[in-house]
DNA sequence: GGCATCCTGGAACTACGGTCCCAGCGCGGA
DNA sequence: TCCGCGCTGGGACCGTAGTTCCAGGATGCC
C-alpha cells in the first residue's frame, strides 16, 4: 500500500485510467536501497516488478570475473520482468549505483490492474519492446564496433552533459563495463585519441574535447580508425 | 480471416479462451513467403504480428557489409512485436529460411483480443520475455566466449540432432552469422578442432564428432583454451 | 604514522580474430 | 560446352584488444 502520489511519479504509467492507479497504488509497495547494494543475483527467485521511483541501478552479467553491464535504469525505469512474466529466475544481477528507491509490484498486483485497465498491459509491452531494442543495439555495438568508436560514442556524450572539460563520469573500470570491454583498454584508448588531439587530458581523471567534428566522424563512420600519432 | 484451426497450430496460444481465439481468427489473415524472401527490412513501418506457421525466418542485423542473425524463429515463433508494442519501426531484418507461411495480426486485432481474453497479454509479455532473455545471453556468448568455444556448442548441437556424422546444416557463411564472426574464422577453427582430434572431417562438409567429452569440456570450462596441437 | 585499498596511467607481450587472397569443386544458365 | 557463381578449404598478414605487469597518488582505517 502506498500513496497514490507514488504512482505519479512513473511517466510511464501516465497514460493509465483512475482504477488502474488505485489498484497499483493499494497492493505496491516501497523498498529502499543503499548504494552499491545488491537487488537481485542472476538466478534468483522473482520478486516482483520493481520500478525505479528514486536513484539509479546498474543491471550487469559476468561469467567468471570479467563483468559488463546490460542497462541502466533510472527513475522510471523497470527491472524484473523477464523472470516474471517468461517464468525462470533472473537472468542479470542489479546493483544499486546510488540509494535507490523501488516500487514493487507482485504479478498478482499487476494482473488486477490490467483488469482494472488493459491498457497497462500495452504499457508493460512497450517497455519490454523497448528493453528488446535496446539489447539489439548494444549487441551491435559490441560486435561491430571496435572499442575506440564506442569510447569516441560515451565521451561525447559526457560531453555534452557539461561544459568545456569533464569527468568520465565513473570509474575507468565501471567505464569498461559499460563499453564492454576492460579498463586497460579504456585507458590505452584515452591516450591514443588524446595523442591525435581529439580530447586533452586536463588534470587526472578530467578531460576536455578538443576536436569535436573528428570524434563525430569517428563515432559515425563506419570506415576502419586511423589512430595516426 | 481465417479458419480457428489455423489459431490451435500456435502453441503459445493454447491457454487462449475460445472467445479470444476466434477474435484473432475473425481479424488474422496469413501470408506465405518464399525462400530468401525478405518480410521486411530494418526502419520499415510495422505491418502486424507475424507468427510462423509453417517454415522459418532469419532475423539479421548487419552494419556495413557484416551481418549476424540475432535469432530465428520457427513455427510458433513471433516477429514484429518491437515496433508494433514499442513504437518506431522495425529493429532488425527478416528473411525467410525456407518457404513460409505467417499468420499476421494487427494492432487492433490483438487489441481486441486482449479485450475478449485478457490472458493474451500474459502471454505476449511472456514471449517479449523469452527475448530478452535470449538476446541477454547471446550478448554473453559474444562478448565473453571465444569463436572456438561458440563453435564447438555449435557442433554438439549439430551432433545431438543427427546420428554418427553430421553437416553443418547451413553454409559456413551462415554459421559465421550465426556464431557472430565470419566464415573464414569458422573454417580455420573447424580444422584447429580437427587438429586436436575433437572432430573429424568425413567429407566436404561432413563432420563427426570424435572427442565428445573433450568438446564438452570446451563449452563448458572457463579455463582458456588449449589448441595444442 | 603506517597500512591496505582503490583509483589513474602506462609498458610489453600475446593471441584471437578479421582481412585479403587464392584454389578447387559442383551446379545451373547461356 | 563454357562461364559465372556459390560453396568449401586454406595461407599469410596484421591490428585490436586482452593479459600481465608496474608505479604513483588519494583515501580511509587501524
Amino acid at each position: 500500500m502506498v500513496p497514490e502520489r507514488v504512482i505519479s511519479r512513473v511517466p510511464w504509467l501516465e497514460g493509465l485510467s483512475a482504477a488502474g492507479r488505485r489498484e497499483l497504488a493499494a497492493r505496491g509497495v516501497t523498498r529502499q536501497f543503499a548504494a552499491e547494494q545488491v537487488l537481485w543475483r542472476r538466478g534468483d527467485q522473482p520478486r516482483g516488478l520493481f520500478v525505479v521511483l528514486e536513484g539509479a541501478v546498474r543491471v550487469v552479467r559476468g561469467s567468471g570475473g570479467r563483468q559488463y553491464v546490460l542497462h541502466r535504469e533510472g527513475p522510471g525505469g523497470t527491472l524484473g520482468e523477464v523472470p516474471l512474466f517468461g517464468g525462470g529466475t533472473y537472468p542479470a544481477t542489479v546493483i544499486a549505483e546510488e540509494p535507490t528507491e523501488c516500487l514493487v509490484l507482485s504479478l498478482p498486483a499487476i494482473e488486477a490492474a490490467v483488469a482494472r485497465d488493459p491498457r497497462l498491459a500495452s504499457l508493460l509491452l512497450g517497455r519490454l519492446s523497448g528493453r528488446v531494442r535496446e539489447l539489439a543495439s548494444r549487441l551491435d555495438r559490441v560486435t561491430t564496433q571496435p572499442v575506440a568508436r564506442r569510447l569516441a560514442a560515451y565521451l561525447l556524450r559526457r560531453h555534452e552533459e557539461s561544459t568545456g572539460s569533464f569527468t568520465l563520469g565513473q570509474s575507468q573500470t565501471r567505464v569498461a563495463e559499460d563499453l564492454g570491454t576492460v579498463r586497460e583498454v579504456v585507458v590505452r584508448e584515452l591516450r591514443a585519441l588524446a595523442g591525435v588531439k581529439m580530447i586533452s587530458r586536463i588534470s587526472p581523471g578530467r578531460y576536455r574535447v578538443t576536436d569535436e567534428a573528428a570524434l563525430r566522424a569517428m563515432v559515425s563512420s563506419r570506415a576502419p580508425i586511423s589512430r595516426t600519432p
